[in-house]
DNA sequence: GCCAACGTTGGC
DNA sequence: GCCAACGTTGGC
C-alpha cells in the first residue's frame, strides 16, 4: 500500500465538492502530464491513501485524506471534444490519459497550510515542498503520511 | 538529437 | 498579476 499527494484547485473542485458527491466519491480526470500519467497507470494502486490538497487558491495546503478506490483505468475525457480535458492525440484502443476514483476518507477540522508544512524538518524532503516540484499527483512516504496525520488537528 | 519558443503550474 | 521552474513542441 502507499501513499500520495493528490492536488486539485479549490475553485474548480475541492474536498467540499467531494463530499456531496454519491458515496463521497468521484473521478480523479484530466490529469495531461506524462509523470503523473504514469503513477497513475502502474503505480497507484486501489486501496492506497492520498491527501487530498489544495493549490492555486489563496491558501495552498491539506484539506483532508481520500482512499484510491479503482486502480488506473482510461480517462474517458481524452476522447470527448466537448471535455476540456480533449486530447485529439489519444485514441480508445490506445489510451493515453490515466485516470483513478477516490472516495474522501476525512476532512481534517483544521486544515494544514502549506506554510505550516514548510516549518517540520521532518519534512523536509517532501516532493511537494521541493522547488520547482509541479507535478500533480506526488509520492508520500510513510513517515511522511503518519507524521503529517500525527499533527494536533 | 538539440534547443529555442512557447505553454502551464502554482506560490507569492 | 508576476515570474520561476518545468514540460512540450517543432524546426533544423
Amino acid at each position: 500500500m502507499n501513499y500520495w499527494l493528490m492536488k486539485s484547485e479549490p475553485d474548480s473542485f475541492g474536498i467540499d465538492d467531494l463530499a456531496k458527491k454519491p458515496k463521497q466519491t468521484d473521478r480523479w480526470e484530466g490529469v495531461r502530464n506524462f509523470q503523473v500519467r504514469n503513477m497513475l497507470r502502474d503505480q497507484i494502486k486501489r486501496g492506497d491513501l492520498a491527501f487530498f490538497y489544495h493549490s492555486s487558491c489563496k491558501v495552498p495546503g491539506i484539506a483532508g485524506v481520500v482512499e484510491v478506490t479503482t486502480d488506473g483505468y482510461p480517462d474517458p475525457t481524452a476522447l470527448n471534444p466537448e471535455s476540456r480535458y480533449y486530447d485529439p492525440h489519444s485514441a480508445a484502443d490506445v489510451p493515453r490519459w490515466f485516470m483513478v476514483d477516490v472516495r474522501l476518507i476525512k476532512k481534517f477540522p483544521h486544515f494544514i497550510t502549506l506554510s505550516a508544512l514548510r516549518q517540520y524538518p521532518q519534512l523536509s524532503d517532501m516532493l511537494l515542498l521541493k522547488k520547482g516540484s509541479r507535478l500533480s499527483i506526488t509520492p508520500v512516504t510513510l513517515q511522511q503520511w503518519h507524521f503529517i496525520v500525527s499533527l494536533k488537528q
